[in-house]
DNA sequence: TGTACATCAGTGAACGCGCGTTCACTGATGTAC
DNA sequence: TGTACATCAGTGAACGCGCGTTCACTGATGTAC
């Protein structure tokens, strides 16, 4: 049997590889913090355990929350949407639609799409619906035939299109001290200004 | 004094309730997980209380992890432009160091650059550095007056790339599982494209 | 070279906390007679 | 209309967990003599 070996480290050993470590144990995606069962059923004036008469675990009461708020979202997108504009307009307006329910639902829109491997990594894919894509895309094609080239085809520059409206929302929502230049509409319309090209 | 008064409600009331208390708690921005100091202490192979020889705090090893870290992701960024070369280039240099450091450190880049509020607000103004900004800036002045308009001057211009960028990163990391049909290099070339107009 | 001792990095037990989940229960409601 | 009863939504105590932090300690190292 070896004895304790108590270890013992110079100076700011340790402390590099504490460091070291939690760089680590930092680096792989992190989870989002998701509102407890227990804050829930307080928040409803009930106790904890009445939650189980309704969802079968606290990952079924998010999921359902998750599912609804994602209904949501393209509710409101696709509500955005007046068949009867013109193609540009009908772009610009799914697009500040999509920016206005991210930066009014800023968790929301974290839990649904920034948060990389929660619930059973299930939500990994969660992303606009196929009927939304579809939309987009078919606009960006009319937009494409009007004149405007677009460069890559519809299927990339719709991909080009989310991730530019991610980025606009996404930041909007963690860096609000920052000391932005152009309001988010204003924002859009540059980014838009980009398929015109 | 009033009776107990246990509350009954009719059928899915309670299942309604409990799904508008999640949304509301689940609304506004959400903090992000971080490693637990028993986990750090746990990887160094040392007790919990060891860590506290070196930290004053859980908050305080964090704080230190994303100070370097947010040194490493500027060191990684800047060194990747090269004075030498022509503005263009150098531009591109820098956003695909950004959007590799990004996708290649995902747990810091979350923690970095999508954590509202984390650690007393302290980090929800973290960004590019003044340096950074300033060389980015100036690179795109350089590029405007290379014949390229760059419509409404360098500093919106810069606030756009940012946020394409992180939006590139932050969908990357967040969606892995989506069918991407272009890859990285490719969506920073895309978007770096918007500035030549 | 050998011994006594101060230093101080790391230990281990303990604390109170909020968490998800389980269990046997209770008591208001609605129905059957 | 009045009473007995089954239903079942919600309760309350308890569990084991990992957490951040505290406290008094211990024992290896390096120095002074």
């Amino acid at each position: 049997m070896v004895a304790q070996e108590r270890q013992r480290r110079e100076g700011d050993q340790l402390r590099h590889e504490l460091l070291a470590a939690a760089t680590a144990l930092a680096v792989s995606p992190r989870p989002v913090v998701i509102p407890s069962l227990r804050a829930v059923a307080r928040a409803c004036g009930v106790s904890p355990t009445a939650v189980y008469r309704h969802f079968a675990s606290q990952g079924a009461l998010t999921r359902a929350v998750l599912t609804a708020e994602l209904q949501a979202f393209e509710r409101a997108v696709l509500t955005a949407d007046d068949p009867g504009r013109e193609p540009v307009e009908r772009l610009r307006d799914l697009a500040h639609a999509y920016a206005v329910w991210g930066v009014g639902n800023p968790g929301l829109y974290q839990l649904l799409f920034e948060s990389a491997d929660q619930l059973e990594r299930e939500w990994a894919s969660v992303e606009p619906s196929a009927e939304l894509v579809a939309r987009t895309t078919e606009l960006l094609e009319a937009h494409a035939a009007a004149g405007r080239p677009a460069a890559p085809g519809p299927v990339p520059a719709a991909e080009h299109l989310w991730t530019s409206l991610h980025g606009l929302v996404s930041l909007r929502i963690h860096k609000p001290a920052h000391p932005w230049v152009t309001d988010l509409a204003g924002s859009v319309d540059h980014l838009l200004r980009g398929f015109d090209a």
